[in-house]
DNA sequence: TGAGCTTAGTGGTATATACCAATATACAGG
DNA sequence: CCTGTATATTGGTATATACCACTAAGCTCA
């Protein structure tokens, strides 16, 4: 099985399984969406249903798929923002005990990358990047000041594309840049407002707060977004689940 | 293909992969050790190799196995206690700036389940638990206070098993009792040290710590451990990795 | 000795086929 | 109208086969 026009060398089930990451990305397939049976599948493409089927699982294992056995193969909810979501603890809060949350952005502009920033995202010495600071709010209380630096080149024009008081950045870098957050290391210590985190957080000088730091990156493993955040300690606790997925392999 | 005597219905790649699974928990095959060949394996248990693949990559995909084209098939590390570890951090900064982690161990003690561990680990009141505090240490400095309950009708007779100066207590869980952790959930706040913590961990009242809690699970989703711990602020950082594995399926 | 080559073995990909259990649907009979 | 009951469809499991790229090890030849 050759192709002659173009990528000839990266397997069936992986093209197939992008084209169909793509289209989840995209909109073109929403959650819930009912994905053609295996075999339909596979007679519409040309191949074998193995290899259809290892393309489903593919994704299946990334979280971007469910199978029900004699129903069919769905799509599912997307997974990396969960995971932040919930390890950021922002989102979680809010839908699970049915608060609302919010932002208000305290800057947004085009600036020269910093050291600490140059460094983590690999970037040349006066590289450009954008700087979002956000204030986070639940039911009006302020929680969070999160500085996230994002890569110009990579994102011309990202700070006009929405207003970040409402929408997610996470979804514009994926519908608008094909950016799309795939990993990220995020470290987190505890700390003691100082005087420029505390009057934005009400907090008073001294008061615990946590600061988390995370490096995200995209799907070719390259760091686009760097955030600093500060969150008060108090009422604010951060949940994260450790597990080995014990999901069915085929 | 049907076998006559035990296990009728569970799939043969399942089988397998528990008894790889076993042997790997048991210490019969050790992080590092070289299965044999998928065809070779095939051959010896009159399977398919397609079949014996799956059940490799069954495992591939929990992390405990790891593969190299050319060469073969190997035991990977324990994944849970990595996570954990990275998670908590104390190890991480040990080995990776060649330090060195022990402990101190403080109290060691068969009690009485107080309310909140009775709620976690979901026992009857009264219900006995092994209590394990410990100061945890790098390089001779404290670095966290550590309280851990431990169902006692999982593990009769735990804290003469081993020294936990020096000892993991889920190396002593998996191989003396077979509980091996396979998730948890561990939650993180911000604080300020109080007139208990402050003293063991050589702080002031007041100073910024940060407070974990984590409700470990075994393989059948039991809980069986619940620790507090409290990490001095300063000097110190949770790393945390998220992704979704990129790892190829087949 | 050392650089280059062959060769055997390994996991990775792909096809074709077969049967199973679970689910959905349509259709029959009360 | 409901309720079984066939029947078709779906994903899950298993086999057999074939070829590929990669690796290590042994060999040859300078």
């Amino acid at each position: 099985m050759r192709c002659h026009v173009i990528d000839c060398d990266t397997p069936i089930y992986r093209r197939i399984a992008s084209r169909l990451e793509a289209d989840i990305v995209a909109g073109r397939l929403k959650a819930g969406d009912k994905l053609p049976s295996e075999r339909t599948m596979a007679a519409q493409l040309g191949i074998s249903r193995m290899t259809a089927r290892q393309a489903l699982r593919h994704l299946t294992n990334k979280g971007m798929l469910e199978t029900r056995v004699g129903q069919g193969t769905y799509v599912g909810q997307p997974v990396i923002e969960q995971k932040l979501a919930t390890l950021t603890g922002f989102t979680e809060d809010m839908s699970r005990r049915g608060r609302k949350a919010s932002s208000i952005v305290v800057q947004s502009e085009s600036r020269k990358a910093d050291k600490i920033c140059v460094s983590a995202l690999s970037l040349p010495t006066k590289a450009d990047v954008y700087r979002l600071v956000r204030i986070r709010l639940v039911d009006g209380n302020p929680v969070a000041l999160e500085t996230t630096d994002i890569r110009a080149d990579r994102a011309p024009g990202l700070l006009n594309m929405a207003d970040y008081t409402r929408d997610s950045l996470y979804q514009t870098l994926s519908r608008n840049y094909r950016i799309i957050p795939a990993s990220a290391e995020q470290t987190l210590m505890a700390a003691s407002a100082d005087a420029a985190t505390a009057p934005p957080l009400k907090l008073a000088e001294g008061d615990p707060v946590l600061k988390l730091t995370r490096l995200t990156f995209d799907e070719m493993g390259n760091p686009f977004e760097f955030v600093r955040s500060v969150y008060r300690g108090d009422s604010f606790v951060m949940k994260v689940d450790l597990s080995i997925e014990q999901a069915p392999t085929q």
